[in-house]
RNA sequence: CGGAGUGUAGCGCAGUCUGGUAGCGCACCUGGUUUGGGACCAGGGGGUCGAAGGUUCGAGUCCUUUCACUCCGACCA
């Protein structure tokens, strides 16, 4: 590609909305073009390089048995009915009407659709399994769409689904797609974690995320500092921890505390670790049609809710806080909630690591007063694993190692779905019994489109990105210093031209700009090498640029070829 | 959804308080000089001032409505 007649038009102003570097080089270098909220065009430069790493996906995909489909994108809502997921999903799935009024959403994933597919062709186990994939844009209506390519509304989307006759198959599968994930993201030189996760509003049951760690990441990783151990926060677990003090002695009474309605203040005014307090933290609860609800999580004052596993314990579509007025309605007195004396109807859940406890100190649902000693053996509650995990907590895993945070940045997620799908959809199949049963199914995505920022957040410096040479949209580009030197001009040209029968990808810089408004575009631009014809071209030299370490290096114009071909592995 | 802010040339912004011929930098076009780290000189093209309504002799500027975008938050009684 000659720059001179490319669709590239690099910048020198950073764009005002944005703050991470993937962002405002990906804008600069004119691989993306903003549109609207969470919505991008690709130019020519982004859309090389999204087609690599689509490549890169394919190809190891189709490695591992995997068959490419390409299902529609507009789906009729019927299937997300059909699912229960047309209200699940919330107001990230943009449903409207045809001109017949009949009602379509956009795609946001796809298993209704693959599931509706398979359904209607794979009748025996002798089909099985199965593994389908599609690359493909998605729309998820967000509620705050940011940083470029991180969080779109509009994105790409690799998403694959499989389908087996046995529990014990599908976990076959899923394991050999993690080891299939891990080859596809180490090709693209990502540095990178598998966590386990929450598996949100796909469902399902076990889960793990890939994680590209970055300071710019929006997602909580929580890692173990003695062992492999690593969750995302939403689905973290931890060695309960140990109690700061003695238990103390406690008789149970209502005692008097005027205008004592948070843990600390209580805590100061009782003389009492948090740890033995507990907390009661409220929600409004959005279930399947509608149906609104105030929940009661009891948690002790030294934790903090973790709303994802809250949401998913009682089978939430959506946790919102409530307002004073609300729990008054209820009879319930905000600052002073507790366990005893709660109306019948009302919902509560208490976090695992509170069971058994015979001691602690709850609010009397009376403004100005606690409860001390309160015996929790005696109250009937739900326990389930509701707290957040903390820095320093030790790991589930070895038992030993303390745990600790850092960002990630989501680039895949793996999904053993069971039969979350295929049961409600009647997807059936006969088994070597003659007997019918639900698919087991296994999803896999990758986040397509989210890999080109998650690339740049991880290799660039403060010049432009450094694209890994897989992935870059040019392996090469030849600098022709001074294009009105004629000698510098055909000589790049004639390394041009063998380099391109070589196969080897080459932008050549041929316009009339001066030496140093080209290099800075091939810093921006992030191209892994270049090759400057220059003044010393006379002696038959020209310079090797490495893109990463920025350093140059002068060979002879005839080994310049094979020194690049060294480089790239050619 | 709550809070804050911004919409003026392709991009980045000034002008709005105090109404009176729509500006600057980058980019773009022409000519010339320059050519190893984002050159310089001269000339030039490009605007429904987000939209609608109102006040006024006169609105980018004041008032009302509306749309879009960006940033922060969604938190713990």
């Amino acid at each position: 590609m000659r720059f001179s007649k490319a669709f590239i038009y690099t910048s020198k102003e950073t764009p005002a909305e944005a703050t991470l570097p993937s962002h405002i080089f990906l804008l600069r270098g004119s691989y993306i073009q903003s549109v609207g909220a969470g919505l991008y065009n690709f130019l020519p430069l982004g859309k090389r390089v999204l087609d690599k790493i689509r490549a890169i996906v394919k190809e190891e995909l189709d490695k591992a048995g995997c068959q490419e489909v390409d299902l529609a994108f507009v789906t009729p809502s019927e299937l997300w009915i059909e699912s229960g997921r047309y209200e699940k999903y919330g107001k990230e799935l943009l449903r409207f009407r045809d001109r017949k009024d009949a009602e379509f959403v956009l795609g946001p994933t796809h298993e209704e659709m693959m599931v509706n597919l398979v359904r209607s062709y794979v009748k025996s186990y002798k089909q099985l399994p199965l593994n389908l994939y599609q690359i493909k844009t998605k729309f998820r209506d967000e509620i705050r769409p940011r940083f470029g390519l991180m969080r779109g509304r509009e994105f790409i989307m690799k998403d694959g689904y499989s389908f087996h006759e046995s529990y014990k198959d599908m976990l076959k599968e899923f394991n050999k797609m993690e080891k299939t994930y891990s080859t596809i993201f180490k090709r693209m030189g990502l540095d990178f974690r598998i966590v386990e996760a929450d598996s949100g509003a796909i469902g399902g049951s076990g889960s793990k995320e890939f994680m590209v760690l970055a300071n710019s990441g929006e997602d909580t990783i929580v890692v173990c500092d003695s062992c492999d151990y690593g969750a995302n926060i939403e689905a973290a677990k931890r060695v309960a921890p140990k109690a700061p003090e003695e238990k103390p002695e406690m008789t149970f009474g209502k005692f008097y505390t005027p205008n004592v309605s948070t843990i600390e203040d209580l805590s100061k005014f009782l003389h009492i670790e948090p740890y033995w307090i507990v907390k009661i933290v409220a929600k409004k609860a959005l279930f399947d049609g509608g149906v609104e609800k105030i929940v009661l999580f009891a948690l002790r004052g030294s934790d903090e809710l973790q709303e994802v596993k809250a949401q998913n314990v009682i089978d939430a579509n959506e946790l919102l806080d409530v307002e004073a007025s609300e729990l008054e309605a209820l009879g319930l007195v905000p600052g002073f909630l507790g366990l005893k004396d709660l109306p019948n109807d009302i919902l509560v859940v208490a976090d695992k690591e509170l069971e058994g406890e015979n001691c602690c100190v709850s609010g009397a649902n009376e403004k100005d007063y606690h409860y001390v000693g309160v015996d929790l053996t005696k109250l009937d509650l739900t326990y389930k694993d509701i707290a957040q995990v903390k820095e320093g907590d030790i790991c589930p895993k070895c038992q030993k190692g303390k745990l600790s945070f850092t960002k990630g940045i989501e680039v895949g997620h793996i999904f053993q779905l069971g039969t979350r799908y295929s049961k409600p959809l009647k997807a059936e199949f006969l088994d070597k019994n003659g007997k019918l049963k639900p698919f087991e199914m296994g999803t896999y995505g990758i986040g397509v489109s989210r890999l080109l920022a998650a690339i740049i957040e991880q290799h660039h410096d403060n010049k432009g990105p450094i694209w890994p040479v897989t992935v870059a949209p040019f392996e090469v580009e030849i600098i022709i210093s001074n294009v009105k030197k004629e000698e510098e001009l055909t000589k790049a040209n004639e390394l041009y031209e063998v380099m391109q029968k070589e196969g080897i990808e080459v932008l050549i810089d041929d316009r009339k700009e001066r030496f140093g408004f080209k290099m800075n575009d091939f810093e921006l631009l992030g191209i892994p090498y270049a090759i400057i014809v220059g003044k010393k071209i006379g002696e038959n030299k020209v310079e090797l640029v490495d893109r990463k370490s920025l350093e140059k290096e002068e060979i002879s114009f005839e080994q310049v070829l094979d020194k690049l071909k060294e480089k790239l592995n050619k």
